[in-house]
DNA sequence: AATAGATTCTTGACTCATTCCAGAAAGTGG
DNA sequence: CCACTTTCTGGAATGAGTCAAGAATCTATT
């Protein structure tokens, strides 16, 4: 599966695509312990690296929400989107909205040649939600 | 116009309302580079400071682009979005896409409660696109 | 206008995600 | 199995942004 991307199979990169697949929206940190349970050697570098790596490959997509660590998950090539909460920082997905029209539809590109229309939809996840209405 | 968001005003203030007002999409440090063009003696923190606070009071948008610096813009309250350069972080402004109806409207909100749809469109600016197929 | 009281600013140290670097280790093609 | 290249380790560095304490400034009131 690495191999189809040309990328070298190593140890710590099985690991941390393992664990991008297990927790999915985790940030580094997250990342990097569950790579640690199955090889405690790895340094954090490695961790970065093989992210970035990957990022660019495509086997990976990373997300980072205005004020929140980046965070990568697995699910690409789908080009669905994700709800943050603003309080707790979780993230869900949501597909992609009605009749998919609004993606990669820009009203007027100013010019610039567009690739992605990335959607962010900010609230508060359900616990939150009523934690603060109480 | 700061007074009827019942916030004080100072002088550093003022002028980084101003600054943020010239300077569409500009980062922090050009703001404040900005701001001690006309009061020398600003600090940081200050800067921070207003921006956090406009920004609470709704006078000023908070950008971030993942992989950038927070950016400020003072086009409020017409839910408009941005297009990014990959390259050299450039932002243009787009009105809100087709027929409005993707904005807050997604499709399965999981539980969330939705209060404001983002849209980032990445891609190039002329400039870096011509410089790429060159 | 002067004063009291509270918010806001200055200064400077500090955090923490991420990056940079050099040498050691491990993967790959022949 | 070897040589070559990429990747990993370990540790230091970067830089946006935050924290904290005391000084300065703003606002409402007299």
């Amino acid at each position: 599966m690495l191999r189809g991307a040309a990328l070298r199979v190593t140890r710590p990169r099985v690991a941390v695509l393992g664990a991008v697949h297990a927790h999915p929206h985790a940030d580094t940190e997250t990342i990097l312990h569950a790579v640690r349970r199955e090889l405690p050697k790895v340094s954090h570098q490695a961790v970065y690296d093989s992210l970035h790596v990957m990022t660019a490959a495509g086997l990976v997509r990373r997300i980072q929400p205005s004020g929140f660590v980046a965070r990568y998950e697995s699910r690409v090539g789908d080009n669905h989107h994700h709800i943050v909460c603003r309080s707790c920082g979780a993230i869900a997905d949501v597909d992609c909205a009605v009749g998919e029209a609004p993606c990669l539809a820009a009203s007027d590109d100013r010019g610039f040649s567009i690739d992605e229309a990335e959607v962010v939809y900010w609230g508060l996840c359900p616990g939150c939600s009523t934690q603060r209405s109480s």
